[in-house]
DNA sequence: TGACATGCATAGAATTTATATGTATAATCC
DNA sequence: GGATTATACATATAAATTCTATGCATGTCA
């Protein structure tokens, strides 16, 4: 999984993909891609991973699936993200920014104020 | 485990622990409590949690252990940091702040120059 | 026709982690 | 003195998680 570590690319990948959807729909497939992207290369998931929490996310009722259809005709799962949804990615994203404050703080670094 | 998720604070430990020992010396306990005091108390790290992982990195050889003793005159095992760790806690840094910038980069907000 | 990209899904092996438990000593309180 | 709490380290194992391989299916392109 690139020279980022297991537990890194565990603790980013629930807040990615509802940031992702937060942004509009999308799938599986394109979610993978636009995750690459957005790292530049350095995050590569696995289908086998990203479908099984999209699963447990819609379980968890913070996102929504319907099927849709690509310009071809192919047929493909879209997910929207719910209103529990975005309330959990606020939290998710305040406790990331928690951490982020310890370890900047830490490491001695004047606080970043945004 | 507080309010923090699993992932978090498991993604956050080594970093943690690192960034800890790079102040000077310390020992189990003390790094309990060090973490309770960074984080506010949100972050409560067990002890059967944070053994196993001292042991891990003094068996990468990121950091070395000794026995020293407290004033009370009771045995402790301190912990050092050693140039490998310190190398190795650049990294996790880097690492870090590359998937803090993605988060960031999501999320729409201007990106802070720290 | 074969190869590759797109697209979703899951079983089960493999790994990880949390928790309970064990040991021991010092300090504090009643 | 006796009980309790804080300090301090350690690990076995039950429980949970996760990775990987595998399967299926269709469209595109050479």
């Amino acid at each position: 999984m690139s020279i980022l570590s297991k537990d890194l690319v565990a603790a980013s990948a629930t807040p990615l993909v509802l940031s992702i959807l937060k942004q509009g729909d999308s799938y599986g497939y394109a979610i993978i891609q636009q995750v690459r992207e957005l790292s530049d290369g350095e995050m590569e998931w696995a289908d086998g991973m990203l479908y099984p929490i999209l699963h447990r996310l819609e379980k968890q009722k913070l996102i929504q699936s319907y099927w849709g259809k690509a310009e071809n005709g192919r047929k493909r799962k879209y997910y929207r993200l719910r209103v529990a949804g975005t309330n959990e990615l606020s939290r998710l994203r305040e406790n990331w920014q928690r951490v982020h404050a310890m370890l900047k703080k830490i490491e001695g670094v004047q606080p970043c104020s945004t």
